[in-house]
DNA sequence: TATTTTTAGTGTATATACTACACTTAGTTA
DNA sequence: TAACTAAGTGTAGTATATACACTAAAAATA
């Protein structure tokens, strides 16, 4: 390593952003902030937050998580390090951004104090981004794409019990394209990650689904894409 | 964003450390370098620096790349970010881990200012590293591993043209296992990524070996995996 | 209570990809 | 010219991926 001493104050700021993924209304959603001071004020932007004297990346990342969620153990995964010098106006910066996967039902979305609002947006039409926060949400998209096809990640989208149709309907809205249902349920249950519940889903006007959870929320790496 | 007037003196330092990978005498190796001044002195370590004021990450990963072995060129990929609080003595260093893939023929070996000696070592037996450098070394080996199997990065391996037989060996030592010949050759001329050239290898004691090259050494990601 | 509506649940045939496996070819050397 | 060495090639068997349509079970309605 270089020497370094004289550049002390140099040192650039760190920051952690999280891309909140969410399945809402069939759709992907992430929550974005509205900003409330400038740069980029009144914009929409990932919520973020500076990295804390002795805190470990992946905790402020949790941190920042639940400050905008109240949520905790969830999925959460480094994404990349942005740290182009001119990615913040006010000075250097560099940002690691993290992604989450949350189920809807149990995120309680609160504007931090550095937000006005804090609202969940489909990816599909979100607004103009503040930062270099769009290209940072469409490489999380790239990512979570990716992820699911070899991986058990997608259990942090679901709740605990789910239908083979629910889960089928979260990969088409990932992937943004229609599976066919026979084969996704035989590819699906040959991987072997899921096990079946005695419970049915009832009370609709249609013949009942079997329930399924996933037999362990600790990350899993297929050998063979999904 | 958390507000941070108050800590500006105390944001961590940012370092960007480097894997650099090539293949010698058929071993997977990397560049080590021995540290001239403590913490870890005369420990092995990644090579790596300090990111410059209005430096670019990547910049400054190409930078220390280009210091340690006078190359340029070569693939060059983000790792990951590793920023736990105590894995510098001296105090809050968060480091950007990247790898290169370098030809050996290229390198040339250079001890930096802040190292007593440069030198190549097989993953395989490679000493105890300083800081959390083994880590990332453990980390780095396991995303080459899976990239060759999807993207067409090797070609920062090898050089210009090849022959099968020597693109076979490199998958094998990365890989640590046997590839049957026929098999692989069938897959890897499917992938489409190369093109043969009109040269053979002759002066050796048997039938001459098609020379091949990559079409292109943009990056490119196939739908399936090798 | 019979009929309609809705989604759950299932199998097969075809095509493609993967795996295992051994001999011939073309040059160099002795 | 015979021996050596690595290059180069094909096929059969297995496994996986794809395309595709009807029956089953419940609720709602007539």
């Amino acid at each position: 390593m270089a020497k370094n001493k004289t550049l002390k104050f140099e040192n650039p700021k760190v920051t952690v952003d999280i891309i909140i993924f969410t399945i809402e209304d069939n759709k992907l959603k992430t929550l974005l902030i509205k900003r409330k001071s400038p740069p980029f004020k009144g914009k929409w932007a990932l919520p973020g937050g500076f990295l804390k004297k002795d805190e470990d990346i992946y905790n402020a990342a949790q941190r920042e998580l639940n400050e905008e969620t109240g949520i905790k153990g969830v999925y959460l995964e480094q994404l990349y390090t942005f740290g182009e010098p001119k990615r913040d106006p006010r000075g250097r910066v560099v940002t690691v951004a993290y992604f989450a996967l949350v189920p809807r039902e149990l995120m309680k979305i609160k504007a931090a104090d550095d937000a006005t609002d804090a609202k969940l947006f489909s990816i599909a039409d979100s607004p103009v981004l503040a930062f270099d926060h769009r290209k940072i949400l469409n490489y999380a998209l790239y990512r979570i794409r990716n992820k699911i096809q070899y991986t058990n990640v997608i259990w942090s989208l679901l709740s605990k019990k789910f239908t083979l149709t629910e889960i089928q309907k979260v990969y088409e809205i990932i992937w943004g394209r229609r599976i066919d249902k026979r084969n996704f349920r035989k590819k699906l249950l040959s991987l072997g990650l899921l096990k079946s519940a005695k419970e049915t889903l009832t009370g609709l006007r249609q013949r009942p689904a079997k329930f399924y959870s996933f037999k362990t929320t600790k990350y899993v790496e297929l050998k063979r894409f999904f």
